[in-house]
RNA sequence: GCACCCGUAGCUCAACUGGAUAGAGCGUCGGUCUACGAAACCGAAGGCUACAGGUUCGAAUCCUGUCGGGUGUACCA
């Protein structure tokens, strides 16, 4: 089914383009208040002014020839032009018995027309361990992926890379460092060895200007696939990353070895960009360096602003990389979107290496590349979120930590439960907690790190959520219902109270948020609808007993229990939250 | 200097990108459990959307200016 939304968008625009002559859009909308009905069209008065009419009459000629008898009452003509649409209740009863059969996709069509979409995100540096600055990149770049995946309905056409920094100096410093200060052999090498290294070599760098040469010299060696650089290298990056994996099934995110490209994988493509700059009479020198000049962007000074793309030693950079990867998606993956999830602060850069690609005439058709900027993780103190000493907070740790603190919540809250449902409920829970309470803010602004918010059972929190699906999973359980009797018996739904009513409504809507997120890759339209449905249901199980209620009632209301638990399921699910049985 | 992001209830944030009376949560105050799970529900109070102009049927949203905060600004990523 498409969403309500679209399908109100498209018979409203039919006819007022109709009318004028021309494609014009409808601009259908949620109504805010239910005065106003469900939905209601706005763009009759933009349209009455351009064909010099009185909006009001416009919207009436426009309903006269609208033909929206079976999902709708009679559409009210309000204000200077709104046409008020309200969903009637025989139509919305036989929609939701649609989506009651359908468990995989809730009764949304998959949109088969939208092409391959690359995403990049999490993109640790296998230098050192993961921290919180990869937090966000990794939960908001799989929430995307997922809503995207879910979207479009094919998981070939949702292709993850995980961009990780495994060919920089800090790598040279590591392997340096592996040679002259580490205790162990690299075979038996650990992660706590590697954090050990990287944090010597960068005092040495800090102390000692000296060492600049050795680590560069060492960097260079690797860079030339020498030995022993090359083997230990491969050490340490296979350490470092059997350590993210890890970090990645903790928080439930779908990444592994399969979706690595990183840095070093594009490195025998970085003379052709080079190339191909050239070529396009892009390529210009500057102090010894080679640069691509572009309007619009200017140094403190006032002169142009180059982005560098070869040092004046001969070394590439990570504008380098990032235009071979650019490169690389859209030629052998057959990229019609890439989506690059990273820090606002890389914001000019991915702008500058966009535009170039871009000039370059690499972006053919409709192909686009977006860029999804999000704010920074503070403390308590509204700076970045570090530990006291002023190091970054390891990621690993800062994940433990939620699941002791929700496991101190469990304790006190359900005691009686076996050790192991502890244990499940404490992990999807605190994983859950920190991943609602980031996905749950707009992406653009900072957000203070706060645990006892995040873990709060009231409010817009993963709790509250994983809570209201709990309490409906409990009414199955007390009722022993036999949800496939449920399901095939869906015919039998009736909506009568208002409560149900508006369940439902909110139940229908998930399709077009699911569009809506897809297409601004935004996930806290996700979560905000999560709560709303979300209350709504626990409005509606406060005053709507279910079990008591005579056969037909019942029978009804517990399918929207159904829906509802299905519909938080799979839109946790989305965000990469699980959902548990009992809590 | 220039560019980008931002300024909305006491606090944390929404407002579907120009729609109707700006909404939630926390906190505050007041109700609701011998229970389909109170980790919840119901209600109340709380606003000149930083400020000043402009654009139009209509502005938190677009334009201009001012003030305040954040980020970025060539050989790191």
């Amino acid at each position: 089914m498409k969403p309500i939304i679209e399908i109100l968008e498209e018979k409203v625009a039919a006819v007022m383009s109709e009318l004028a002559g021309e494609k014009v859009p409808a601009i259908v909308k949620t109504s805010q208040n239910v005065k106003f009905g469900d939905y209601q069209a706005n763009g009759v008065m933009s349209l009455a002014k351009k064909l010099r009419k009185n909006p009001r009459e416009l919207a009436s000629e426009v309903v006269a020839k609208l033909d929206l008898a079976d999902m709708c009452a009679a559409p009210e003509i309000a204000g200077p032009g709104f046409i008020n649409l309200r969903l009637k209740n025989d139509w919305l009863t036989a929609r939701l018995v649609d989506a009651l059969g359908d468990d995989a996709r809730l009764g949304v069509d998959p949109v088969e027309q939208v092409g391959i979409t690359v995403i990049d995100y999490s993109a640790p540096n296998v230098a050192k361990q993961m921290h919180v600055g990869h937090l966000r990149s990794t939960i908001i770049g799989d929430t995307i992926s997922r809503v995207l995946e879910f979207y479009i309905g094919d998981p070939d056409k949702v292709i993850r890379q995980n961009h990780i920094g495994d060919w920089g100096l800090q790598m040279g410093m590591v392997v340096w460092a592996m040679q002259n200060v580490m205790e162990v052999d690299a075979s038996e090498m650990t992660l706590a060895d590697l954090e050990d290294v990287y944090r010597k070599s960068n005092i040495l760098m800090k102390d000692d200007p000296g060492h600049g040469d050795i680590f560069r010299n060492s960097t260079l060696k690797l860079q030339n696939h020498e030995e022993p650089e090359i083997s230990l290298w491969q050490n340490a990056r296979k350490v470092s990353l059997d350590a993210c994996i890890e970090i990645y099934k903790q928080l439930n995110v779908l990444l592994d070895n399969d979706n690595v490209r990183g840095e070093s994988f594009y490195t025998d493509k970085l003379p052709g960009v080079i190339e191909s700059l050239e070529t396009a009479g892009m390529l210009k020198e500057s102090d010894g360096a080679k640069v691509v000049f572009m309007d619009g962007y200017k140094k403190p000074d006032g002169e142009p602003l180059p982005m560098i793309v070869q040092k004046s030693d001969g070394a590439f950079l990570y504008a380098t990389t990032d235009l071979a990867a650019i490169r690389f998606r859209l030629d052998q993956l057959k990229a019609d979107r890439v989506v690059y999830v990273t820090d606002a602060r890389q914001k000019l850069h991915f702008d500058m290496v966009f535009n170039c690609a871009k000039q370059a005439g690499w972006v053919q058709g409709d192909a686009r590349l977006d860029h999804v900027p999000f704010g920074t993780v503070l403390g308590n103190d509204n700076k970045p979120f570090k530990t006291r000493s002023g190091e970054n907070i390891k990621l690993k740790e800062l994940l433990d930590e939620a699941q002791i603190r929700a496991m101190a919540v469990v304790e006190a809250k359900s005691p009686d439960l076996s050790d192991q449902q502890k244990q499940e409920i404490a992990a999807a829970v605190g994983i859950g907690a920190v991943k609602y309470a980031d996905l749950s803010n707009n992406l653009t602004s900072d957000y203070v790190f706060d645990w006892d918010k995040m873990l709060a059972m009231e409010g817009n929190t993963a709790p509250y959520m994983q809570y209201a699906y709990a309490r409906v999973q409990s009414i199955f359980r007390k009722g022993e219902i036999d949800t496939e009797q449920l399901i095939a018996d869906a015919g039998n739904l009736q909506l009568n109270e208002e409560m149900e009513i508006a369940l439902a409504k909110q139940l229908l809507r998930f399709g077009e948020i699911i569009a809506s997120v897809a297409s601004e890759l935004r996930p806290h339209i996700l979560t905000g609808y999560l709560f709303d449905l979300a209350q709504a249901f626990s409005s509606f199980y406060s005053n709507c007993p279910v079990l008591k209620a005579d056969t037909s009632v019942k029978e009804s209301r517990l399918m929207l229990c159904y829906q509802t638990a299905k519909t938080i399921k799979k839109g946790l699910g989305l965000l990469g939250i699980d959902t548990i049985e009992q809590m």
